[in-house]
DNA sequence: GCCTCGGTACGACGTTCATCGAACAATACC
DNA sequence: GGTATTGTTCGATGAACGTCGTACCGAGGC
């Protein structure tokens, strides 16, 4: 079973959040819009927005390995993304509710017109 | 009269765009969220959502003079802006209807997340 | 004419960014 | 144990960015 890394069952005394942004932390607007303001990142979420979980190696991006690992992490600390580590794979997954709560429409504005 | 820069009565050969893309130039998705990724540009949106012209020196912006020259450059570049001059005065206006239609429902959802 | 006012253009400066290759770490498989 | 496989981390590098002050320019007012 995958184990999301805050949960891990070790006595983490600093629970390290690798999945997404710190409860704690506001999702930050320009943050966010940063994050999608890149041709490769979007790529990565129009690939996400099926709304299943998806590898990194499982993306078809026109960047070396360590970029694409970048990129990721981009996403990951901007909130966009959420990662859940599972053996030797991160699934990644899009933050739709999250995003749809704090900036309703404003992802799926972006996917369709990323779509277009 | 206040005259768009791209219709000036003088026999332009190469004709100066200042208001906003050139038409030839497509919208770009990234490009815009890059414009509309930093916190002073956030700021010149929303005064700007109200749907009136305003003049560079009618915000109040955190940033010196020709910073925010350049934050209305980076705005007009990426096709959110457009700007139209009268005498000695630069009467910038948001792009609703052609951000709208190449990009439905982006810019009001992020009008919405800066209101909030 | 001169001077002010609104805004842009030009350098300059330090920071951030996207990119890469190489090294590293963790897991799985033999 | 050894070896792939998966992804991160570590410099390094060149480009882009945000910021500023100064100089500049066009339009109006004196």
């Amino acid at each position: 079973m995958g184990t999301l890394v805050q949960l891990a069952e070790a006595p983490s005394l600093a629970p390290v959040q690798v999945s997404s942004k710190e409860l704690s932390e506001e999702l930050d607007l320009a943050g966010v819009l940063h994050a999608l303001s890149d041709p490769v990142r979007l790529l990565i979420v129009a690939q996400l927005s099926d709304g299943r979980e998806h590898t990194c190696g499982g993306f078809e991006l026109p960047v070396s390995k360590s970029t694409a690992s970048h990129h990721f992490r981009v996403l990951r600390e901007s909130g966009v993304v959420s990662t859940r580590i599972d053996g030797k794979n991160r699934f990644n997954r899009l933050q739709r509710e999250q995003l749809g709560q704090r900036f309703p429409g404003l992802l799926d504005a972006v996917l369709r017109a990323q779509a277009s």
